[in-house]
DNA sequence: TCAAGTTTGTGACTCACATCACGTGCATAT
DNA sequence: ATATGCACGTGATGTGAGTCACAAACTTGA
């Protein structure tokens, strides 16, 4: 099952430059702001440079997790498959977002799949590496802790969100955090979700029919509420929809 | 707000007494376990004991975060409640669980509200006393990590459970759930969950309407799946509800 | 030990949402 | 251009589970 993890995986080139690459990257990623700048450049000769093409599993509910992997470009998501092969998507993460760490913390096994939604680069950082480099700068676990606390609040969030919203509650919720990932600041405060999203994600998301995602979305659309610039869903009045998702 | 957190608490009588009691108890709690004995002693010296009554809300859900707490004895309720008042519990905590550890992590306000349902004592552990305890206990802080990581691990599965599986394997999850925590186990693998629950609190954990939770435990004790000892639920055959819990 | 409250059991009704079943548009390959 | 395939839109239909409404069974405490 190691295999898996490294077996899509391609060692970039010229490593010099790589490693100057996810420097560079690190140093503004979301994932590791507010880490003191040598830490992180510290931090990045840990890691290990690799590409995903799009589809491709990087690891699966149950798989062994031995290290986690830093997002520099292209995009992953983060999901649980039922028997029958439902899906339900936890996040779409992006360029500066950590995914796989939960493998960091206690050693237990993968507890969710993550695939490649888009060909992506990653940079792997080995489990071992990183609890010897974390042990001896506690500010990168106090990182980490408050990374780890992000997701938590937001698992509750949408857990909270499944309890109390109807449906188009929690398409609103879906499309907010979307915005949060991808959204590109327009005039208004209107947004632009910057990334090609089809309903059925939307849907996987929101864990509602499809079909009913497309009533929903078509509803505001004629609403004024949102709108498609160009095969990408905006927001025209985020306020209307933050108020619709609220508990 | 502040003094939401200090109001309902009282000081133990005898202050040497109640230390050697928290340490005692940190020991071999279940959220210290795996920590040196000697980190865990100076740890609770950082704690300050409390006593909270049945019902009392400890904090709710927007409040700022100042500190966490262990819970020594007694239990307590962690849940989210929507505008009409409907709650959905995300767990239920014992002795030697953590509350409230999610302030530590970020500096965040109360994601959650949490009451006590029994009468309970707390040792309260300050943020900024943690974090300066910690920084210089590199083992704290993964310690922290991996309790985090479990949370979001169950957390994930909370909603896992939520999106696949229909009411009886939500309300068999939450049984199992509830057996983690309070569970002795009997002869045969028989489970006996020690902790006096109403159907009510089922349902809010399950996120199911209470008459429904009641049906499905009724069927189930007609089959001789679950029954009732005394009035605590018994697990008679957990691995058929591990059987319906499964994704 | 009796009354007042709370928790439970069960039937009947309702409804939000999933499912089914197509039609339509727009891609990319042939 | 034309076929083959996805992503989308929209009605019709079915159903799991919420809601309502009580009666029965327990706690509790005065």
């Amino acid at each position: 099952m190691l295999v898996v993890v490294f077996q899509p995986g391609k060692a970039l080139p010229g490593k010099g430059s790589a490693v100057a690459e996810i420097q560079k990257f690190l140093q503004n990623s979301f994932s590791l702001e507010g880490l003191s700048s040598d830490l992180a450049e510290q931090l990045s000769s840990l890691a290990r440079p690799m590409k995903v093409a799009a589809g491709t599993i990087l690891f699966e509910n149950g798989d062994p997790g031995n290290g986690c992997y830093a997002v520099l470009e292209g995009s992953m998501k983060v999901s649980i498959l039922s028997i029958e092969g439902d899906e339900q998507l936890l996040a779409v993460l992006g360029p500066g977002d950590l995914v796989g760490e939960l493998a960091l913390l206690d050693g237990r096994p993968r507890s969710a799949t993550v695939s490649a939604l888009k060909a992506a680069q990653l940079a792997f950082i080995d489990k071992a590496a990183f609890e010897r480099f974390a042990d001896e700068n506690p500010a990168v676990y106090r990182h980490m802790l408050s990374i780890v606390g992000k997701r938590l609040r937001q698992a509750n969030d949408v857990l909270a969100a499944r309890s109390f919203l109807p449906l188009p509650g929690r398409v609103a919720q879906t499309l907010l955090q979307l915005s949060e990932t991808f959204g590109k600041p327009l005039d208004d405060g209107r947004v632009l979700i910057h990334y090609k999203l089809s309903q059925a994600d939307i849907a996987n998301m929101a864990g509602a029919a499809r079909e009913n995602v497309s009533r929903v979305l078509n509803d505001w659309k004629r609403a004024g509420i949102i709108s498609r610039i160009s095969g990408y869903y905006c927001l025209e009045q985020p306020e209307w929809l933050k108020q619709a998702a609220a508990l």
